[in-house]
DNA sequence: CTGTTAGCGCCTTCAC
DNA sequence: GTGAAGGCGCTAACAG
């Protein structure tokens, strides 16, 4: 079925192409005549025309896209605040709505850079990275002279970007917080890859009251590949090797939490009685656990309206003073701890 | 920064538009003189010029991007196909790379027939749903006329679609076949919402292997509301509660079956002494927990293979006699029956 | 092998 | 309130 475009659908109601694209538009409809533009609107929808959204934008030099950089699919978290995002863009319902372009590049830089080409390629009206690394400064930089580029969940140590952030270093201090409170003397972290600044800061705010609070944190780090609860799993050995051996546990998301509980479970450990321990995100996961995880809830909605913010605005206005945000996450106390 | 366009970087090199259209293209670079071809792609890397896809779509008429509907971004088995899919779709490293549009739809059917909308007004150049219901029928079908639409993972019964498909009749039999072998007598069911063809078929190959291995299936029927840990954890009341009482539980993806497993381990109830489970998926999950979950492996590579042959395929000449094709899965025992 | 020309479908002046 | 005309940046068709 050949595709009706504009041109023919104004020939077969006798009117101009621009008083067709007046009348279908949100902005300049008023123009047109009400009897004319109801008519219009008619046809249009009884012919089942769609305006060519690609030559809409390369006639306007704005797509109504927005590029977003993740790093990992698979990571609720992520999703969540993705999903989010994209409903606070779309509630404007003056504005056409926004399509998104995901990507994932399971932080490898080559893949975020060729990503990142892609999206200008497409000219994609901003990007929002929720995938930021040290190693991907540069690119986003020079990404930023083009469009908008916003920072959401991942810093960028020492570079300026508009961003939403989750107060990861108070996120580990509450943890530290609550384990001095329970009394526990020594503890340890199962971190996330340093890579992102996420689990710097965690492990930064932890370390940092277990100093104040003349906690002892063990020597030995255990650092998990990545964030997982396959590789959550697998630190278990490490974990009881520690001598003195820790009481409780700060894993830094709710996936490697899992993992180190079914590790324990597997060997008959108790949780809390033998090893407490606190993930981070709250996670659907963490509700339906026999023993509910305690953890830290990840300030979703802030973070995402936010970024939904800045990156609407700086759209419209690509010199808006923007600010950037940090949000603070909140202890949730449950039976893991 | 003002972005360079193609006339302009020809101008730089005293060349045509069309030379440096030709010299940056994948086909048509064998046209321009090697010498000028290198001398062209070099200022071109060096200037960082960005060919703008939006106006190259617009001329070819072909966007080089694909639409993807998924019902729940959260799902780690559609999320694998995903990624699988735009793996082999760009493994053919001399056909340009395509572009995802991925968009979720949460099986609202109003949400999905303005994601359709939105996908053809971006000109994608097929349509790739891993969310079809059968309130989406005619949608597809309207949408089918304009673009190629493929089906992965939900067929919908009744329509003929170019489809890659898991046998998941063949999934849920296996499943009663091993609970004959292992002796138990009465089973049950945790079903997905019966929205998606893909629990109605492993519920339906499962009560056939009952009915002819004269198992019995407890007379009440177990529905969760959706496909979630939550859900299936709020289930266990209902399943225990049924006289004659089940022996062993088929949940109909490891999400069911975890929540399943949590509520038992809150009531003292061991896994498989008390109640054996097997799920569907083989997620990452399922083999993590300290009692490894039973499950049946889903073909995520050979469906993923297949779904991005079919858009390869019909993108290339709409008319391609395509073969729709269901994999096999097969079942992994493990501890938990 | 390279240049010329035209036009993809839309939106935005400008004119009336 | 509507029409006429041009051009966004690219590539296909046709010359030469």
């Amino acid at each position: 079925m050949a595709r009706l475009n504009m041109r023919e659908l104004a020939l077969k109601l006798g009117v101009d192409r621009a008083t067709v694209s007046r009348a279908l538009s949100n902005d300049k409809a008023h123009l047109v005549a009400p009897a004319t533009r109801e008519r219009i609107r008619q046809a249009a929808g009884a012919a089942g025309y769609r305006p060519d959204l690609t030559a809409a934008t390369l006639r306007r030099g704005r797509s109504h896209t927005v590029g977003i950089l993740v790093s990992d699919l698979g990571n609720e978290t992520f999703i969540d605040v993705i999903r989010t995002i994209f409903r606070h863009l779309d509630a404007r319902s003056d504005a056409p709505s926004i399509t998104p372009l995901i990507a994932e590049t399971l932080d490898h830089p080559d893949a975020t850079r060729r990503l990142i080409h892609t999206f200008l390629s497409r000219r994609v009206d901003a990007i929002i990275s929720l995938a930021s690394t040290e190693a991907d400064t540069a690119i986003l930089q020079d990404a930023a002279r083009e469009v908008p580029v916003v920072l959401a969940i991942r810093a960028i140590a020492g570079a300026v970007f508009p961003s939403a952030l989750c107060d990861d270093r108070a996120g580990g201090a509450m943890v530290a917080t609550h384990f001095a409170e329970r009394g526990h003397k020594i503890v340890c972290q199962v971190q996330g890859p340093p890579l992102s600044a996420t689990f710097k800061n965690r492990a930064l705010g932890f370390s940092e009251v277990c100093a104040s609070r003349s906690i002892v944190e063990t020597p030995q780090r255990i650092f998990a590949e990545t964030a997982t609860s396959a590789a959550g799993k697998r630190t278990l050995d490490a974990l009881l090797a520690i001598s003195p051996r820790p009481t409780a546990i700060f894993a830094h998301n709710d996936a490697l939490a899992l993992g180190v509980i079914e590790a324990m479970r597997h060997r008959g450990l108790r949780c809390p009685e033998d090893l407490a321990i606190v993930g981070f995100n709250n996670t659907q996961l963490s509700r339906i656990l026999a023993v509910p995880l305690s953890t830290v809830d990840y300030p979703v909605e802030e973070v995402s309206r936010h970024a939904g913010e800045l990156v609407r605005n700086l759209i419209a206005d690509p010199s808006y003073r923007f600010e950037s945000r940090l949000f603070t996450p909140s202890l949730i106390v449950r039976a893991s701890s």
